[in-house]
RNA sequence: GGCCAGGUAGCUCAGUUGGUAGAGCAGCGGACUGAAAAUCCGCGUGUCGGUGGUUCGAUUCCGCCCCUGGCCA
């Protein structure tokens, strides 16, 4: 027996939470969000979460369930997601995965490899070779280790040099290795997947900058300022790299002014929206839907009806 | 009104001892296997303010004009 789910995923600011409650009068559904910033508990502002009374009446699961201090990965939101999506079945209803965190839907619907999880020790030590010796040094060590994984890395994409060689270092086992071992999807749950755009895109950067106005307005620098002042929490974890909060971080450090941050916030904002249509623009089997043309929700329920 | 400094890509600027120009940012396209709101890759024709002149050739030199900023009146 297949159980189905609906996938509702599109670039940030194309208003994805009004049309996922929309979708649960209609349906009955329960929300489970995709996005990676929405995890943590007092980042609210600047992430454009649901206030407080919208979650009450739309519960929406894998919303503040880590501090910013903790890091997530895509193959624990995997995990966590099977789990939800068990219980929502279980309980005789429609899962409703709404979010903008691609990389998150592309691990549920086409598997993750079983990684060995981070480790700090590990990654400062590649730091500190790489601070000496620069990244395409190490890109060479990575090709030695694992031509496979080393053709495929940039020279300079730090990020995955440094995760490549961190596999290798702790677990012997080189990344391409562990990847071949990718577990499939499960293949129990069927995805009826949904891509939210708005075109042009002029009119999604209007929209991505009345936001961050409002943002502004509600506190969203007094947020930033109040995880600056929690004493473990550096602009080097994975929750203060996130759009806005970044920006707004290197202002209270001194590095510009307000004025300069909201416009990098920005140009940060809109960066974010493209390569979030690069991967819904590569996703197959897509119903796409555009949340500003009239009938909008109404188009989307049709195409779930004579699908579920 | 006079003097000075500027007017070059959407923005900030570099440069051409005369052979029609290039960086950063922005933007656009793409990649993406446990940090993904991350990380990385690719894409640069623009009346070089206008107009006359000198020249084989002017964005570059000269004249005049326009605009911006500063100083002096």
């Amino acid at each position: 027996m297949t159980d189905t789910a609906i996938l509702l995923m599109g670039p940030t600011a194309t208003g994805k939470t009004e049309l996922a409650i929309g979708l649960c009068k209609r349906f009955p559904c329960e929300i489970i969000s995709v996005d990676s910033a929405l995890v943590y508990r007092g980042m609210d502002i600047g992430t454009a979460k649901p206030d407080r009374a919208t979650l009450e009446r739309h519960p929406h699961r894998l919303v503040d369930i880590l501090e910013p201090e903790d890091s997530y990965s895509a193959g624990e939101f995997v995990r966590d997601a099977y789990r939800e999506m068990d219980e929502i079945l279980a309980a005789g209803r429609i899962p409703l995965l709404v979010g903008g965190t691609m990389r998150y839907f592309r691990a549920l619907t086409q598997g993750i490899a079983k990684l060995p999880a981070a480790d700090e020790d590990t990654r400062d030590a590649i730091d500190t070779q790489a601070a000496a010796h620069g990244w395409p040094a190490l890109h060479e060590e990575l090709s030695r280790i694992d031509p496979e994984a080393a053709a495929r890395i940039q020279p300079h994409d730090r990020q995955r040099i440094q995760r490549a060689l961190e596999v290798y270092r702790v677990s012997g086992k080189s990344l391409s290795a562990w990847q071949r071992a990718t577990s499939p999807p499960r293949g129990d749950i069927h995805y009826l997947k949904v891509g939210l755009n708005i075109e042009p895109r002029s009119i999604l950067h209007e929209r991505c900058a009345a936001r961050l106005d409002a943002m502004l307005g509600a506190g969203f620098v007094a947020e930033v300022a109040g995880l600056r002042a929690r004493p473990a929490l550096t602009a080097a974890h994975p929750s203060m790299r996130a759009v806005g909060y970044r920006q707004f971080w290197q202002h209270l450090d001194g590095d510009f002014d307000l004025a300069e941050a909201c416009e990098r916030a920005l140009y940060a904002t809109r960066q974010l929206a493209k390569r979030q249509v690069t991967w819904l623009r590569s996703e197959t089997g897509i119903f796409h839907a555009d949340p500003l043309e009239r009938g909008a929700i109404g188009a989307i329920s049709a195409f779930l009806a004579r699908s579920l």
